[in-house]
DNA sequence: ATAATATTGCAATGTTGTTGCAATAAATTA
DNA sequence: TAATTTATTGCAACAACATTGCAATATTAT
């Protein structure tokens, strides 16, 4: 499974990272010049996602929201940082904020997803 | 609006206060004796969370769960505690650890959403 | 018992995300 | 450069989760 650079996924990483916060499907769609499908855009999302390079979140909408790994470690495993979505304009960034946590013995964390939902300070 | 006691209304509550645990609508369904309508349930569980009955949780699977409020605040807004949902038994159990986060000046966090993912001790 | 209205069931709808399969295109090799 | 391999894409279909309109029902108050 060697990767191939194709416009669809250049032109998806270049969206959100002109963004400079997490998109979800829908939003990479509509902010996209070239016409991709909605199952192609999903599947360059999860490819790059086991490749590090984005991360995602799922916020209190029940949807998936993509980021860039900027600063996440190298593992792909644990993004342990904040994620504050505004309900005014629907933005998911992240916070630089890391997650701190102690669970009881037993218990083994593969994942963390933290969203914080409210008012931006832009939109506030 | 003035709540009214039915058998739907007591049935749901029992089964989440019998779960000790976290549910979704689809195992309240499997677990309930009587056949109550699929919207139904969702229309309990979302007046319950009105209430301050219940809280609403947002898992990596994108599905809602709903778990007791026990301890929660009585402004029904904050559910400041950590998750726990185990990829194996598929159950989401509510932490005791409180949740602490900073966040810059302006912005204004109306909920909290903290799941951590992984396998739990009776599954490890 | 009657009236007012909260609740329910049913069907339909919407949204989000995934998958199978054939067609296409990128990278490698000759 | 041309041929080969196979990763990627588009399309359509599907699945799961959740919500909504409306008529019927059941609870509460009078």
């Amino acid at each position: 499974m060697k990767r191939r650079n194709t416009p669809t996924k250049e032109a998806v990483l270049s969206v959100i990272t002109k963004a400079g916060q997490a998109m979800s499907q829908d939003a990479i769609e509509g902010e996209i010049s070239i016409d991709i499908n909605r199952a192609t855009i999903y599947r360059v999302l999860n490819r790059f996602c086991e490749d590090g390079v984005l991360h995602k979140v799922i916020a209190e909408d029940g949807k998936q929201y993509f980021a860039l790994c900027d600063g996440c470690d190298e593992t792909h495993q644990m993004h342990q940082h904040f994620h504050f979505k505004c309900t005014v304009c629907e933005t998911l960034e992240c916070l630089p904020n890391e997650v701190n946590f102690s669970i009881p013995n037993g218990y083994h964390v593969e994942n963390v997803n933290c969203v914080l939902t409210g008012v931006c300070k832009k939109c506030s």
